[in-house]
RNA sequence: GCUCCGUUCGUCUAACGGUUAGGACGUCUGCCUUUCUAGCAGAAAAUAAGGGUUCGAUUCCCUUACGGAGUACCA
């Protein structure tokens, strides 16, 4: 990469990040670290009518948890600051000007319902109305108007837009470092709103300003911003600047039915779409969050990569290192991908095992009042015996409250399976073989139960099933010589009697 | 409607003209002389359709179909 690499992620804070934009804030993050480039955050509040209170910390949050924080943003390392289009307000007109100077560029004085109107009466011709070379000199704007008017029209203070002169008559040929070349016919173009009525510029000029005096070289974003790329190159021209290089990355789609992923989805589909629980300031409507529902950012990352990436290799468990050397954009497929919760639960599952069991213990702790009195060393223990089976914190309870308290019944299907003729007598023998192991370690406890069975040919299952229903009351969890060397001697003696008595 | 982008197992994907079309999730089956939502082993499962180009097409071209995005003084 000859030139200095600065990537941007660029959200609108309209509300909580989605799962989407944190995927595109990754891949900018990969692209960034991979090349020793920066990674920058900017703020595109240019709409003040949308903005949402509390979304642009919810932005900060969520990449800080997902470990991929920015270089230079707001409040931080701003040699190219601010960062908020709307501190940025008074840069933008002046650019304005330039492209009306240099013929680029127009004023327009229709209204929203003058547009709105001619956009229905052309539907209901079964036309489309697009404002540019076909029709413009009709409308009232600077170019249809005399010069007089015009500045009669400004110094008068009407309500006027700036609209771009699209070309008539060119073929366009932009470049997509994921897509190729892609090939635009200029007579279709519309004359795009540059900068509004209310003094903000739209998104397409603040962002093309902003890419350049921040001195982005690369702009990878949604792909739904390639229709608006023909634009944006024309932009770069009219500047007479050089654009940054484009990628443009695949959308992720609704794991069935129709259509992208979109914040709408909230928690209808039955898994969280943003990264952190968002709660809504108008509402206060809660919507459930990744960190919240008990995954791991790494996991969530992971998963996430692969979402229209892959290495080529058949290594699909990669921490976030390792994501920065073999990420590549070359390797970003083309086609939207669709969102599949069980495979980012697998991902959790996976990256459960690697957790260390004393935070787990911690955590554990915090989250389940039954174990405020516990030690947190038993805690982690139970943890180790136990963890294979969980994908999520909240699943430990379920798979080890045995641990800490003896099970109030017997799972009814298992009862009939386990506890048969002959099992009353089997389990007052296992207490008296169990009373005399002194030690009481996993081994010895294996030996002597073993050898019991073995020597009087009873059968594994006739012992094993009943113990195990004793001591967990139900056909679950880990090693019953485990789960009796946990819980001691006592309480293994107990829990047997109780099955004796109730048999 | 128009414009652009896309299309390999149900899903995420590998293959950059020559493979028995590979892997992962999910599903199903078996094993674990003691359970399981775990683990291990195995199985089923795909090149959208039709034309070209080529000795040979998943791969290149065209058409159709389907999907997605855009079409705002929103980003």
């Amino acid at each position: 990469m000859s030139k200095n690499v600065r990537v941007r992620f660029a959200p609108s804070p309209t509300g909580p990040l989605h799962i989407g934009g944190v995927r595109t804030a990754l891949f900018n993050y990969l692209f960034a670290k991979k090349h020793n480039g920066t990674f920058i955050l900017r703020i595109e509040d240019t709409d003040q009518n949308r903005y949402v209170e509390g979304a642009e910390n919810y932005i900060i949050d969520a990449l800080n948890w997902c470990n991929i924080p920015f270089d230079e943003g707001p409040g931080k390392n701003e040699t190219f600051g601010p960062y908020r289009q709307s501190e940025r307000k008074h840069l933008y007109k002046q650019y304005a000007d330039k492209l009306i100077a240099s013929g680029n560029a127009y004023y327009a004085f229709d209204t929203s319902d003058e547009l709105d109107f001619h956009r229905k009466d052309h539907e209901a011709k079964g036309k489309t109305f697009i404002y540019n070379w076909h029709n413009r000199l009709k409308l009232k704007n600077s170019l249809s108007l005399s010069t007089e008017d015009t500045q009669a029209k400004l110094d008068n203070g009407d309500h006027y837009v700036i609209r771009f002169k699209s070309p008539q008559d060119e073929t366009l040929h932009l470049k997509d470092s994921i897509r190729g070349d892609i090939k635009i016919d200029t007579n279709i173009l519309d004359d795009k709103v540059l900068f509004k009525s209310d003094g903000m510029p739209t998104y397409h000029l603040a962002n093309i300003v902003d890419d350049h005096l921040m001195e982005i070289s690369h702009v990878i974003r949604g792909e739904e911003w390639l229709p608006s790329l023909a634009l944006h190159i024309q932009l770069y021209t009219a500047f007479g600047w050089e654009a940054p290089e484009f990628a443009h990355l695949p959308l992720i789609l609704k794991p069935t039915g129709k259509g992208k992923l979109s914040k709408r989805d909230g928690d209808k589909l039955g898994f969280p779409v943003f990264p952190l629980e968002w709660k809504d300031p108008k509402d206060n409507a809660t919507s459930s969050g990744y960190k919240e529902e008990g995954y791991f950012a790494d996991a969530v990352v992971n998963f996430l990569a692969f979402l229209g990436w892959n290495p080529g290799t058949e290594q699909e468990l990669f921490s976030l290192d390792e994501l920065i050397t073999a990420f590549d954009l070359e390797r970003v497929n083309k086609a939207g991908a669709r969102f599949d919760p069980d495979k980012i639960k697998w991902f959790n599952h996976h990256y459960m095992q690697e957790q260390n069991n004393d935070d787990l213990a911690e955590a554990f702790k915090t989250q389940q009042s039954e174990l405020a009195e516990i030690d947190v060393n038993y805690i982690a223990m139970v943890i180790g015996l136990i963890k294979e089976r969980a994908t999520f914190i909240s699943d430990f309870w379920q798979l080890s409250s045995y641990f800490f308290i003896a099970p109030e019944n017997y799972d009814e299907k298992a009862s009939k399976k386990a506890f048969k003729e002959g099992t009353k007598d089997l389990m007052s023998t296992l207490i008296t073989i169990i009373s005399n192991v002194n030690d009481f370690e996993v081994e010895s406890l294996q030996k002597e139960v073993k050898g019991w069975i073995t020597e009087n040919e009873i059968g594994f299952g006739k012992v094993m099933m009943p113990l195990r229903l004793a001591l967990v009351g139900a056909l679950q969890g880990p090693d019953v010589f485990d789960i009796m060397y946990m819980i001691g001697k006592n309480e293994t003696i107990k829990r047997i009697e109780k099955v004796v008595n109730s048999l």
